[in-house]
DNA sequence: TGAGGGATGTTAATAATTTAACAATAAATC
DNA sequence: GATTTATTGTTAAATTATTAACATCCCTCA
């Protein structure tokens, strides 16, 4: 499989939960208008990403939801499970490793680190906190694979340097300090602040 | 000034994060090559960036820091403070409250809305909690114009419609529903677990 | 059995966004 | 003072992403 484009990717996750969504509802089969509709996308966007991994439909009863389920997991999850750490278990982490709770799936949040002495050695939100100092030890013998970066802006660059040094591919950095890694590991950042700017932006003047 | 790129308005409020910590450190004139740097994008991103907004630089000496920073407000500010409210005041909501505390911007926090009861009439992350009973009358009272909804999912689509009745005009979604609004109210959705299996994605094989 | 319809897969067109190219400018250097 | 150098603003090109167009399929119903 050729290397998707960030946004279909994207999207299969959303199609992917929309559609377990649907086996709730003991929905078997689904027209790509149908799923669009639900994710307020069009239904030419659903069809051409679904046309991208190759996945076609049962004719005249739309698609298989049971089986595009599967066809997506094949497609953006890894074969084993992968795993992940939150980093900075403030409100932002423990919001985020709430997400991991009880769900089974091919990510598993294994660890989270913090400081506060409060919360270290401690299990919090479902995964046990250890110290920054023990990043090292922890990465490499849980086999952590994704960081999730919610510390303080502060500690930011130096926490993504180290554990890139450890082994990890995969960072999600929700702080609002703008990192840089290896050619080889993937970064995905996301800033509030920015959302919530542009919101106003749009809103004043009605920009819309 | 004519409607800006999406794009564009959230690089517009990251240049001006980061001209802040140019402030900070006494730095009064910025290159394009530099200020791309500090984010990783390109000095001709930059550069066209402020073509778009008409901004021009001291010639060889790069763009007039303190100039920039109120420029940028000019264009992605309102005249007035504009009122916020975090809906649900749970771990990602405090989290979205903390990033307003301290801070002095066009954009304040006026009101946060729960149902739980140990959170109700109190003042959370620096800002009262009401009851969802009261949206409309809190909403309509403090003029509240951007609501940031971080509730439980089974909630978002009904609040987010009442919030919209009672004159919101800009919606940030945390939520894992996707919703919609009528024109003229704008929406942006921000979908963690889609980022989180995005950079799954990439990670796994490496499809770097 | 064949015409009409509803949904798909795919190619082509359009729109949005980023990157490149380059002339213009003035400070620095010789 | 001429020349080099560094940086900008802007137009043009390339890339990426979305939307439209349409032939195709087969089910339905006459």
């Amino acid at each position: 499989m050729t290397r998707l484009p960030g946004k279909t990717v994207e999207r299969l996750s959303e199609y992917r939960r929309t559609l377990l969504e649907c086996l709730i509802e003991k929905k078997s089969f689904i027209f790509s208008h149908d799923l669009a509709a639900r994710l307020h996308i069009t239904a030419v966007q659903v069809r051409r990403d679904l046309m991208l991994i190759g996945y076609s439909s049962v004719l005249r009863k739309g698609y298989d939801v049971r089986e595009l389920i599967d066809t997506i997991g094949k497609i953006i999850d890894s074969e084993e499970s992968m795993n992940v750490a939150v980093i900075g278990i403030g409100n932002l982490g423990r919001a985020v490793a709430g997400y991991f709770k009880g769900k089974r799936s091919k990510l598993s949040l294994v660890a989270s680190f913090d400081n506060d002495p409060q919360k270290v050695n401690k299990v919090i939100s479902g995964v046990k906190c250890y110290p920054y100092s023990e990043i090292e030890r922890v990465v490499k013998e849980l086999d952590i694979k994704i960081a999730i970066l919610t510390v303080p802006p502060d500690f930011a660059r130096e926490i993504s340097e180290e554990t890139v040094r450890f082994g990890i591919k995969g960072i999600l950095n929700f702080t609002t300090i703008p990192l840089n890694v290896p050619s080889g590991v993937h970064l995905e950042e996301y800033d509030m602040i920015t959302s919530i700017e542009k919101v106003a932006y749009f809103v004043k003047d009605n920009k819309i």
